[in-house]
DNA sequence: TTTTTTGCAAAACCTTTGCAGTTGG
DNA sequence: CCAACTGCAAAGGTTTTGCAAAAAA
């Protein structure tokens, strides 16, 4: 499949809510399915299914790579997981969020920002007004320079896309 | 190396101009190079590493893979050419232009457009102020939904990112 | 001549897929 | 019990790298 058809996000208040709306849906609730949900909800911030199967580093279990991908992706179906792809790296998924959120992202220091996607409203009117394109920053995020990276001069610095 | 560091887009007329200006920034005019060159001439738009080295599908020689990839990053540093991500392919190759470009994608038909910087100064504006970001899509465009895809309704169709 | 560049092959990186064995319901 | 799911291993697509041979200046 090459498609993820995402649904619209569902929020889970935590690991058992989450695997309640699974079998809600028709999936089983298995061990592997909890691993990931339970990294999912231990990160604090959008991780790559590496991370996730690593165990975060310590902070969970290690699971199966392959494994992660593919619930990953049912978990995204459902609605419960959305990704997105930032600069040259591997995906980085999180957990869904009422209302949806959008990114940013500084191509000089990686910093990766999450807002409302209504704080992107009038980006959205500036895009249909200069292209009448419907822009959406959820998959992919705005790529820019930070304030932080703005600010400190210009030459240095190792951009990192 | 991880990082193209960008030079300033520099333009060639033509093949011809564009070697001269290897030449000058002490690189050295070889057949391959040569090669690339012809192809991102003949191009009518970005193309990838692979369209080139395969000759624009007969339009030009196909020539070594390696090398291509080799050669659009020393073009790139040069300033004659600027690459750009969209989506989940692979990454997309063209003439650096006077002013620069920025770009548009749509994430269900796949369509690219292209604009002058100048066309997104009201986004940049709107991205400072809903975050102090400055936004640039020269690289990793804006992605959202054309016109055409806007007004086809909506359930259909096959998304490619 | 000598330094740069090439072409091939192999590796790296992220992600997907095939399949036999396991497990949740 | 049996369809859904797992874990491993292998493959896929894009890009990078090592290295001996070739070629530009």
């Amino acid at each position: 499949m090459t498609i993820s058809r995402t649904g619209p996000a569902r929020r889970a208040a935590d690991l058992e809510g989450a695997l309640t709306v699974m079998r809600e849906a028709g999936f089983r609730a298995t061990a592997a399915r909890r691993l990931v949900l339970e990294a999912l909800f231990a990160a604090d911030g959008p991780v790559s299914a590496d991370d996730l199967a690593s165990g975060l580093g310590g902070l969970t279990s290690r699971s199966d790579l392959a494994s992660v991908y593919r619930n990953l992706e049912t978990l995204e179906e459902i609605g419960l997981v959305h990704h997105l792809h930032v600069g040259h790296g591997p995906g980085l998924y999180a957990l869904a969020r009422e209302g949806g959120r959008e990114y940013l992202t500084c191509h000089r220091c990686g910093a990766l920002r999450a807002l409302d996607s209504s704080a992107f409203d009038g980006v959205r009117a500036a895009v249909r007004s200069a292209s009448g394109y419907e822009a959406r920053f959820a998959h992919f995020p705005i790529v820019g320079l930070c304030p932080d990276c703005a600010g400190s001069a210009n030459g240095n610095g190792v951009p990192r896309s």
